[in-house]
DNA sequence: CCCAGTATGGCAACCGGTTGCCATGAGTTG
DNA sequence: CAACTCATGGCAACCGGTTGCCATACTGGG
């Protein structure tokens, strides 16, 4: 077995060779290092000095267990390359930083049986996680029972999260769509995994139903910009004049292909997205969305971890950001 | 204390309760669950089965305490939202995955200090580095010694790492760029912390003075999108009919900053990128720019660090793409 | 039937820290 | 000058696992 602290030679310096070469206790060693007060301010000076110069560096793994404290948060997303959860990792990041916590991101790919993996190999190293999950319902309390969690875009009570609110977001879409002179509308649909999906479907009826406007539903389409031409062809074979997409992934997916097959945006259709992700404000035309607040998602999610915001299910507002890709339809 | 699985409530499930209530040692528990064939058969489903009736999950800190592994691996990055970074945090993950490990990432935020601050917290947790280095030689060199480390776009013997070819990718530039009739060429610098902007400069310097093609520099500029205006304006107050951008965001920012001014592109100025990032080929119009082959650098250095593949430095070809904003220059 | 060999299980040490409790000695006060 | 505080430092247990070594029981063979 090697003991060392990795480069396979020397083993590293523990405490007990501080303690020893400084000519005290190991108790004494630790309490001048992480414990000041306890100890002479002489004898604190002399250990520090003889730790540096021995290069002394604890080991975290042993200095966690007796505590199981690790200051240290999980932070679990389907996709760390979708630009839609940049928000959250920012803001998680910079809360975490400030109550003096560090973040580790995990991906999970989109399946819920890489997340329930990591969830579990991290579970022991992490004081709490935040979760855009994917997971089942049962899954994730049996989870939340282990460690502290909270979620983001999924409500699952008792388990704490941010939402957004779908149901108004989807208002000021038919609002918009309305007021440009739509009366078909298709919306295209992510992975049936997803939670806000239903929840946007479900909004978007409404409001249409409200407004008597039809609704289309097609897909479901992976949330990538992939599925962009498949879902753009459905959406010209049918009658609608606008398109509200799942994401802005694919809805850029969807803009591409347009212009791919010459189709004039917004003239013959226009085209709506859904989280205002980087690359939304300069694509071709830049694309109508929904700028939901993920940054300060990330902060209150992470303060509700910490103990600084009782644990609680936030609903936050998210805007409407009309741009270039959506405008009344030619008649 | 609190000793609890980090609920606050009842106390998390140990080897002992599981052992004590199969009524076998804890040893045999031990190896009944995690070296099989050591114990009979019939004792290692019973434990096993008293094992999932308690619900127990063993606690990872006290499992790797003894041997010092942990089979995750460290990701740092200057920032994770950097759309440069994705092929690398993919590749890496796909390759540690196939490998049995588990990685978890950190981001840095371009500065050196919180990326000693994370790899310091990390080293404990994890059996290796894959950097995307912002510190120092020296800083890094120390931190080598103490865990196994792997570079990720930079050069720094003898630790082992994974780069691009920057000569040749500046020799393709300039190469399509003096095909297309330009002989004024700007450069728009990026942080002087980069050591890739070091060698990107030196390599377009030297290619364009075997062309007779004039360089200036300009910058630095910070690699994001809110200093394409500046850099923009900077290049159209010079002779320059193209510009090289130190990296795709930057080259986005002035994309957007030239159509703001009314600037056509690629007839006034040409303009190429850097790094292909998730983006460059659906602005507006499509950027020109180096497809740095990063998926592939990140499986690599994963190998490199699980002992795969010897620790070497490794130079990976990184082809132009060229796209709609380059073109002749209007004479 | 006895003995050797082997499969199984248990004791205890160890990983590297932290901390409760007690002993000691210096400083203070009556 | 003696008694009492209090600051300081040390012993040892503990966190929750793993593992080397030894004891035991059971097996099969002579």
């Amino acid at each position: 077995m090697d003991h060392s602290g990795g480069d396979g030679g020397r083993r590293a310096v523990t405490i007990y060779d501080v303690a020893r070469e400084a000519g005290v206790a190991t108790s004494t060693a630790s309490r001048a290092l992480s414990n000041p007060g306890r100890v002479s301010e002489r004898t604190r000076r002399h250990v520090e000095e003889v730790a540096s110069r021995l290069g002394y560096r604890a080991n975290r793994l042993a200095q966690a267990l007796p505590s199981g404290r690790t200051r240290m948060l999980g932070l679990v997303v389907p996709d760390v390359t979708n630009p839609h959860v940049f928000g959250l990792l920012r803001g998680a990041e910079a809360q975490a930083a400030a109550a003096g916590y560090t973040v580790v991101f995990a991906d999970s790919e989109e399946r819920p049986e890489l997340e329930a993996a990591h969830v579990e190999r991290l579970s022991s190293f992490v004081d709490g996680f935040v979760l855009s999950p994917r997971g089942d319902d049962a899954a994730l309390r049996a989870l939340a029972q282990v460690r502290p969690v909270v979620l983001f875009n999924r409500s699952l009570a008792p388990v704490p999260g941010v939402t957004f609110d779908f149901d108004d977001s989807s208002r000021q879409i038919v609002d918009h769509l309305v007021a440009l002179g739509h009366s078909q509308v298709a919306y295209l649909r992510g992975p049936v995994t997803s939670w806000a999906d239903g929840r946007r479907r479900a909004a978007l009826a409404r409001h249409c139903g409200v407004h008597g406007v039809t609704l289309t539903e097609l897909g479901p389409f992976a949330p990538t910009l992939g599925s962009g031409p498949a879902a753009a062809d459905a959406a010209l074979a049918g009658p609608a004049t606008a398109v509200v997409a799942f994401n802005d992934l694919l809805a850029i997916g969807v803009l591409q292909r347009l212009e791919a097959r010459g189709v004039s945006v917004p003239g013959e259709l226009s085209v709506v997205g859904g989280d205002d992700i980087f690359g939304a404000s300069f694509c071709h035309p830049p694309l109508t969305t929904i700028a939901a607040p993920t940054e300060q998602a990330g902060r209150l999610l992470v303060d509700m971890l910490t103990g600084r915001v009782p644990g609680d299910e936030l609903v936050l507002h998210a805007p409407l950001v009309a741009r270039g890709s959506t405008g009344p339809p030619r008649v």
